[in-house]
DNA sequence: GTTTTCATTCTACAGACGTTGACAAGCTGA
DNA sequence: TCAGCTTGTCAACGTCTGTAGAATGAAAAC
């Protein structure tokens, strides 16, 4: 196994090759992180599920790091909601989202979040960015932190439950269904004391400074 | 640093002496667990801030594997609530306790649960324990299962989303606040949707395997 | 056809790791 | 005082890791 492949039909443009290659091993690493994390996962293993030389991955991204941080890269995506919907729904349809489609490159970046600090800071901030929604709407801008904090809390929440903890009545479950249950949470965190216009307020507690 | 220490006063009994080193041991253990995670606390770290020889730890506790599995050893204390609370208000309680008083050894077993297999188990059955009740008090089985999976992954997610991913706007937060606001999303989760009559007892009495 | 470039591999290093076994020194009981 | 057990250290092993540099051979450029 020394020679790069016969080539036996008719030579692949090299630039073309190497395109391949580099996709292979990201696609490898992604998998590999996704599936035991940073630390667990080597370099060597990497190279191996790609069938290629170790020394060729660092050749291509440099190291270990530089090549988690490629794989860890997420498009950002926005996922296209009604505009129209409350925030709470829209919130609730991104989640829905992330749960049908099973997100290979975030598992990678979720998996390490609690061992490795780049990927803690990069969850922090897809969570900022897609969350951060609900400070605005807030009364004081504590209790809107708190509360943006707890919708990324609770999204961080099921997604882990389901993808990397595996919880027994999660694992399985109906993306929809989940959903379905989390809107009133979801609308009790986001639609807070200053009830939108809706009929009554069902809420009469004040806050206190603590 | 080669002898033992002059035992200056009075010489100390051994079983103390050994007792308060692998306590020491484990001490150190427990903080660089919950800090690092499994993979990235070595032993010899361990044994360094224990002040001790690296081959002491595995002389007492085997393994780094026995050694962690020492650490995240949790007393499994039930918090103890008031009887007639409601569930989801005993959920709350609980979730309350673990803000209250930071979870040492606790933060250990959720470090590394997303990259350690042993951990992982441990959360998943704490969790099971803590929120299977909800299951028992829902219509259908499977939903009971989704619930109570729901209200183990807001629970995991607000504890994850504080200490250890440190959102913005819950690392700091009171945790009574934290509470209150999710009061209303343990109700909605629990209180499902046969809205409970008041006095009446949700809980029924068959159950069926599984 | 010759030279250059480049994708890829081979070999190896230096450090860190978990773990081991031999050994020193103290406490304990006779 | 002696032997035995226990606490603790030292030095080392074998392995695995990320990484570096030289070597190879095919494609591209001339």
């Amino acid at each position: 196994m020394k020679t790069v492949e016969p080539a036996s039909e008719f030579p692949v443009p090299r630039d073309e090759r190497r395109q391949h290659t580099q996709e292979r091993i990201l696609c490898a690493a992604r998998e590999l992180f996704s599936r035991s994390g940073y630390d667990r996962t080597t370099i060597r293993a990497v190279a191996a599920a790609a069938k290629v030389d170790p020394a060729l991955v660092m050749h291509y991204f440099g190291s270990k790091e530089e090549l988690f941080g490629e794989a860890i890269r997420v498009d950002m995506e926005d996922v296209v909601v009604g505009p129209e919907e409350e925030l709470a729904d829209r919130l609730l349809s991104k989640l829905g989202d992330k749960l049908e489609a099973e997100p290979d490159a975030q598992l990678a970046l979720l998996r390490s979040m609690l061992t490795h600090p780049q990927a803690a800071e990069g969850v922090r901030r897809a969570l900022a960015r897609e969350c951060g929604q609900v400070v605005g709407s807030a009364i004081g801008g504590a209790e809107g932190a708190l509360r943006a904090g707890l919708v990324s809390a609770t999204t961080i929440g099921v997604i882990v439950g389901r993808y990397l903890l595996q919880l027994d009545g999660l694992k399985d479950a109906d993306p929809k269904e989940i959903t379905e249950i989390l809107r009133p949470c979801f609308r009790a965190l986001v639609d807070h004391g200053v009830e939108p216009k809706k009929t009554r307020a069902p809420r009469s507690k004040r806050r206190r400074a603590g």
